[in-house]
DNA sequence: ACACAACTGTCAAATAGTTTACAATTGGTT
DNA sequence: AACCAATTGTAAACTATTTGACAGTTGTGT
């Protein structure tokens, strides 16, 4: 496979870019590049200054960051075909959060010269830069807002949703038998405590509590979805 | 005191808008009004469609969520000068927040019509735009970093500093006596609950230890913040 | 087939936070 | 001056969560 090809394509798939001109993305795949990182490498750091904008290749990059006692607060996981790193991009300002590869992963840089260029040479552009920032402010939000009214047990409700049906969120793909259509959730139940800032045994004792209740039944590194709906009664109060 | 005047004098003094040519904002001025809160009035509610933009031109306005179980969990206050309302105006879907007059307030109302009209016309706008909304996200990382890794005790520190420091989520002003120079931050500590999602007993019980180290000082419907530095060693755990 | 690392399950003691209840204080209003 | 509402202070019983410890299970690599 061509790296060039799939450059392309990578540019052409995306929703703001896609709608330049040909030869506009010709000219920017030109001056991308590939960067391959293996597991757990990390692509940038808290306080790092931006030198680009990123889409996953594959693999799977971790966003998180890391409290002074070595605790990583996580925030989500960003698999192919997914952009990331455009805020500090925007405004100048250093990086939010460490990216780190979860598994060995390629990612496509954009560097930051060329990207500001575009932005100034097709400002339609920024209507979807726009709609991308609130897009993940409205996450930001929801997570907030959980954090600030929910039981650790709605909590954990809320996120296991949000591992299912947020594509920028999850790690999950469904799974059908002849009878039953359930979700798989690909996480350690250590990984939920620390995005929930909890320990792994409360973790592990409201799974349980959810799986009595037939509402989920868990495995080693997975957890399988069966009612969704009424994970989601949990959440409501 | 003419209203014209007013809105003109605020539409000047943003940041965005002030850089507009004298005619447009002139214009723009025409087509704004200026609505008054009574105490504890609803501007809109989470779930409304988006009717405009607003500034704060009085009085104090409330950016909170209510629970199903009727809990309040507040996000932030905004006061006299400063923008809000924007998210919904931008990507078309419904309000995130409530918004309640906090104390008798006038705001003024930029047609949502009007304010796309000019985005259209002057893209160079949505430079600032961007920025500004970048400025919130990271405003969110950091309460939510600050829910995934801080004790409660780091968290109420953490809320005390942003609500010193930050004129966006703050009700203070600083106090210069003859000798010493203090910040009094006028809030309850029910209303600190809400935002840390805790009890008030918790916060009053974490507060007197505070003052007890003689980082703050309690008062009837206001805490004085004595010692910035040891208040923020207390956030970095 | 074996060893090893990662993950899950479980328990008990210690700590933290909630809830209910009530008293005391403060600031504003009549 | 008297009253009232809002706010703060305090305590005890109860519930939730953390911590540390350890055993069992699963997947991977040799």
């Amino acid at each position: 496979m061509t790296s060039l090809q799939e450059i392309k394509k990578r540019l052409v798939n995306n929703n703001w870019l896609g709608q330049l001109p040909g030869h506009v993305v010709e000219e920017l795949a030109l001056s991308c590049h590939v960067k391959s990182l293996t597991q757990g490498q990390l692509l940038f750091a808290k306080g790092d200054n931006a030198r680009g904008l990123y889409c996953v290749l594959s693999g799977k990059m971790r966003v998180s960051s890391f409290t002074t006692d070595g605790k990583e607060a996580l925030l989500t996981w960003l698999e192919a075909g997914e952009w990331f790193g455009e805020i500090s991009l925007f405004d100048g300002l250093p990086r939010t959060h460490d990216s780190h590869a979860q598994i060995d992963s390629q990612v496509l840089v954009v560097p930051s010269s060329e990207f500001t260029k575009l932005l100034s040479n097709y400002p339609e552009l920024y209507q979807h830069v726009v709609i991308s920032l609130c897009q993940k402010l409205r996450q930001s939000f929801t997570l907030l807002e959980g954090n600030a009214s929910l039981s650790t047990k709605g909590q954990l409700a809320r996120r296991l949703i949000l591992l299912c049906n947020n594509p920028t969120m999850s790690s999950s793909r469904t799974v059908s038998n002849q009878e039953t259509t359930l979700t798989r959730i690909t996480v350690s139940q250590e990984s939920i405590a620390s995005m929930l800032n909890t320990s792994r045994q409360t973790v592990n004792k409201l799974l349980q509590e959810l799986q009595k209740k037939q509402i989920i039944t868990l495995h080693y590194g997975h957890i399988d979805i069966i009612d969704m709906a009424q994970l989601e009664t949990l959440t409501v109060r």
